[in-house]
DNA sequence: GGGATACTGGTGGAAATGGT
DNA sequence: ACCATTTCCACCAGTATCCC
């Protein structure tokens, strides 16, 4: 590995691509923090959770609506789903574009508000892209295949609200220092998404063990210990449990000192005991990702890295390499590569909390949840 | 000296505005 | 009417300053 550390990483980045920018290093770092949302955002994706994606949404706080947090990704219900066959044009594909072909359909849009997204434009797509929005849910579009002259279309309606949030954070070192920034704002402002998003509250015991409690409709509760507590709703079928449940997962990468094995800084400990789960994506995983396919791609990730370069220039129009908008062949190598690689990008992740798990058991979770029987829950 | 806070720059995305 | 561009806001990342 040539880059022993991300810090080194960051280092090169600055004097390789942003070195244009007034504060290079703050856009190096800014572009890293991208890098991990769109590892995440792929691996979720891998693990077949497209269509269940929602991309910064804003998250109602459970019990007080009134404040919404926009969160990195969301995991929702599907309600609805179908599929469309349009025809390509040089020009892109809007919203506008596919409600009509919907239309001519009869599909049904009674309720939903119309948005101005584009799926396609200039050979760059836009992941999770929201076509029109009703009270309780999205509608959303993704392209499934490339037919010539064609393109497949899935249309899929998303329940509003999620039983899962993905939130991505990093933190570099400071100039001349062995230490991670003095910082804990971060973490705090994390913390406070995280446990205010889900039914499942966290409380603390007299004797200091973390407790979870969740109301009922009745105004009834259960107080139990939190993991244990966790795992009986999320392999539960009682609506009442459910109804408001959202898994919250958090995913930092690393920050100087912010973790050892035996060592955890303040704010890891912060977001640990904040998020459901806390994943650690490592050094060594961030950058087999950035000199596999950025720095020295073989010919065929080449376009990953000129979708990346291309995105980072003094006079870049747009970028195209976000977990939003995606150079569509970037895109398509992207998704090869996840699907090939699963056991070894997996293998990036190490697990802060809860204790002793695996990520295949957080996997598991995923699947569970995606599979309950959400119309019956939500009604 | 070190930890918390204040401040700055960078960026994406939704909404507002402009152009054809 | 439809799409492209601009504006504004929330959030991300790094560093200067404050304060004990």
């Amino acid at each position: 590995m040539a880059y022993e550390s991300v810090d080194k990483l960051q280092k090169a980045l600055v004097d390789n691509v942003f070195h244009y920018a007034k504060d290079s290093k703050k856009a190096a770092g800014r572009a890293l923090g991208t890098i991990v949302e769109i590892i995440t955002y792929y691996l979720i994706k891998t693990w077949g959770l497209n269509n269940q994606i929602s991309i910064e949404r804003g998250l109602e706080e459970y019990g007080n609506p009134d404040i919404t947090h926009n969160v990195e990704f969301s995991l929702h219900p599907i309600v609805r789903s179908s599929f469309l066959i349009i025809d390509k044009t040089d020009k892109s594909i809007t919203a506008n574009k596919i409600l009509k072909a919907l239309q001519e359909q009869k599909y049904n849009l009674k309720g939903f508000e119309p948005k101005n997204n584009q799926l396609l434009n200039n050979g760059v797509l836009r992941n999770a892209c929201t076509i029109a929005t009703s009270k309780e849910s999205f509608l959303l579009c993704s392209i499934k295949a490339d037919k010539g002259d064609k393109f497949e279309l899935h249309i899929y309606e998303q329940s509003k609200k999620p039983y899962s949030v993905f939130e991505c954070k990093r933190v570099g070192v400071e100039e001349g220092m062995s230490k991670g920034p003095q910082t804990i704002e971060k973490a705090k402002q994390g913390a406070y998404v995280a446990r205010s998003a889900s039914s499942l509250q966290k409380i603390r015991t007299e004797s200091g063990e973390l407790h979870g409690i969740i109301y009922k409709s009745d105004g009834s509760y259960i107080i139990k210990p939190f993991v244990d507590l966790m795992e009986e709703i999320i392999y539960s079928k009682d609506k009442e449990l459910l109804r408001r449940f959202i898994l919250t997962v958090g995913v930092v990468s690393n920050h100087g000192n912010w973790f050892t094995s035996e060592n955890q800084n303040k704010e890891l400990k912060v977001l640990a005991q904040s998020y459901d789960w806390l994943l650690f994506l490592t050094d060594v995983g961030l950058a087999e990702f950035i000199e596999k396919l950025l720095f020295k791609p073989t010919k065929e990730f080449a376009p990953i890295r000129e979708a990346f370069i291309s995105s980072y220039t003094v006079t870049k129009k747009k970028n195209q390499f976000t977990k939003v908008q995606m150079n569509m062949e970037a895109d398509r190598i992207l998704l090869d590569y996840f699907s090939k690689n699963l056991n070894t990008i997996e293998g990036w992740f190490n697990i802060i909390s809860p204790k002793k798990k695996k990520l295949l058991t957080l996997k598991d979770e995923l699947k569970e949840l995606k599979n309950k029987n959400w119309t019956t829950i939500l009604k």
